[in-house]
DNA sequence: GTTAGGATGGGCT
DNA sequence: GCCCATCCTAACA
């Protein structure tokens, strides 16, 4: 069920934020387990790339989370407001990670809307990566920590979507990204209700 | 020490 | 669709 250490070991990071889409993310923060399936990701492919914190093989306090061995998460602080959560894959000092951007909840709706403080199960309750955080219990003490723990962890239950259903598009919010705004580095399953921005 | 800007989301119109 | 909230990170002095 729960992803063994060797999937994230994957040099290929966009291969595997394709495969992630249908995986379970799921959080147990403090007794409280909540969780869904992944409907929306973005890769960020290590130091070529130019929308990437490593980019250029940055390496500060903040980032260097991402030059781990794959299997951990990296979570950091967005505008100051939203807290983001990615998996890092790959081997031992080769900083890719994978955005997860949306989520379709399944477990634990009742913690979930009330972290998000709604009242009702909206579409944009875990839509967008600032949501998904904040829904599932996620923030800043969880970085760098492993996917094979029972705080947060990744399974697979079957689920699989064939590839007319999952669209690949440039990623969002990267314009400064110049020539690299524009690859497909991003999937999400078509018409679903709970990915963010442009989903046709 | 200081400062500019960023993988955004939500509420209101 | 526009506007605002809000603060850490990283680069520079």
């Amino acid at each position: 069920m729960k992803l063994p250490e060797s999937y994230y070991h994957n040099p290929d990071v966009v291969a595997l934020s394709r495969d992630l889409i249908g995986k379970y993310l799921f959080t147990c923060i403090d007794g409280n387990l909540t969780g869904g399936y992944i409907v929306e990701t973005e890769a960020y492919a290590g130091i070529i790339d130019k929308a990437s914190h490593a980019h250029g093989g940055r390496m500060t306090p903040r980032t260097k989370t991402m030059y781990l061995q794959g299997g951990v998460s990296y979570v950091y602080l967005c505008y100051g407001i939203h807290e983001m959560f990615n998996i890092v894959t790959s081997v031992d000092g080769q900083p890719h990670a994978i955005l997860i951007r949306a989520i379709h909840p399944t477990d634990g709706l009742d913690m979930i809307m009330a972290r998000r403080d709604m009242d009702t199960l909206k579409p944009n309750i875990t839509r967008g990566p600032g949501s998904v955080a904040k829904a599932l219990g996620i923030s800043r003490n969880i970085n760098a920590m492993s996917l094979q723990g029972d705080t947060i962890w990744v399974e697979d239950r079957g689920l699989t979507f064939p590839d007319v259903e999952v669209v690949a598009g440039p990623r969002v919010g990267i314009d400064y990204a110049g020539d690299d705004a524009l690859l497909p580095y991003r999937f999400y399953l078509k018409e679903n209700i709970f990915v963010s921005k442009p989903n046709k």
